[in-house]
DNA sequence: GGATAATTTGACCGATTGGTAAACATTACA
DNA sequence: TGTAATGTTTACCAATCGGTCAAATTATCC
């Protein structure tokens, strides 16, 4: 006789770690190209290469697999805002902070897509992580950011509309790659373009937040 | 006997004008929300307070509606770069900008949605118009901005990357709403955020591209 | 007012949706 | 090696999908 589905054994098998793994893998490419209501379960279990029923084995449900994806995913996507030190040099933290997201997007769009995918959706499986994890975390970055700008480190300025200004800026290659691209040409479109927006983003948060020579 | 489909008139009727008027509102309220493939056409139906059938009489396929959506929308959304005036005093024309852009990630919200859950999926309906009127009309005040840049009048910078790091700034408000409040929390949460945000991205640009005080 | 064209609807279609039931196959482990 | 738990598949389900059809209703114009 068998137990209804997996997850209910204790022990979790080889297996389970692998098709799991390997579902999950498949769901990104999904979710983040169509979204949750556009995207369907045959459409993933086709990318993984299993059939339907097997991968339902696995996740009960739809809204099963694209939970545990965010929760997999979000954590990650959080790091380079949470690498920002309080300790360093403002200036030196706010372009390595770029260059991280840059990366990102650079090197996991399809993560970013998925969020943005999901928030442009008005976020209905994840208003509990942007109200309280995501929250806290800008909280207290946006405090560090202040306490620069009070010290005189760098411009005063809302230390909420700089993060979503870096954040917005660099997402942006991600999420709207095929609109860069197509305004780019094919000339532009290789992998040139991250450096290009890296120099310029730095020139341009680097110029607009460095502080007023007179002090005021 | 009944001519097939609307549209096939030559003389469009009072009807067939507020009908399509009433389908394409309730079409950019479905489509801006869930994407073209998250969106049924039921849904339309439902906001557009018609039946499903008499929905398409009007317009013959989901296609066709997104379609008629997006040509609708598309030159509206594209006239604050358009009025980007070459002979216009630099720093004023990029502050104009925008603020034009934020005014209408405030008061269009659905349109931008529209657009970008229509790029952030793959843009498959609207490559021709990126990759023409779109990349044309780029190319030409990417011209002016490289003109301003050799004359002095602002900081050398490539100005692709600019218009792209406009475009994400303000969009950003429309397209990542829940996000934005979400993070700021309720108290920041009224239409004073659009003020705040306006007089940050002016900081950050005209601060940022404001010419080296020393020349080269 | 009546003919004709334009509009609207309920009933329906085949395909696809998320998900299930149960038989079958494989694995882990004693 | 046997057996119980785990994993996989085929066949299927009701609901919803985009879209059609023919009949009924309404507007237009002479």
């Amino acid at each position: 006789m068998t137990i209804p589905r997996a997850a209910k054994t204790l022990r979790r098998t080889r297996i389970q770690e692998e098709k799991e793994e390997q579902i999950l893998e498949a769901a990104l490419d999904v979710f983040s190209a169509s979204g949750f209501r556009g995207s369907t379960i045959d459409q993933i279990a086709e990318v993984a290469g299993m059939s339907k029923p097997n991968l339902l084995y696995y996740f009960r449900t739809k809204e099963a697999m694209h939970r545990a994806l965010i929760d997999r995913v979000l954590y990650t996507w959080l790091e380079p805002l949470r690498a920002f030190d309080a300790e360093g040099n403002p200036e030196e933290e706010i372009r390595s902070y770029i260059r991280r997201k840059l990366e990102m997007a650079r090197d996991f769009p399809r993560e970013s897509r998925l969020f943005a995918n999901e928030v442009l959706q008005g976020a209905p499986h994840i208003e509990d992580e942007l109200k309280g994890p995501l929250k806290e975390l800008v909280d207290e970055k946006a405090e560090v950011i202040r306490a620069w700008a009070k010290a005189g480190k760098i411009v005063k300025c809302d230390p909420y509309h700089l993060i979503f200004s870096i954040w917005s800026t660099t997402q942006h290659y991600a999420d709207f790659d095929v609109q860069v691209r197509a305004v780019l040409g094919q000339e532009h479109s290789g992998d040139g373009r991250f450096e290009d927006a890296a120099r310029f983003l730095e020139q341009l948060f680097i110029g607009g937040l460095r502080p007023d020579p007179i002090g005021t």
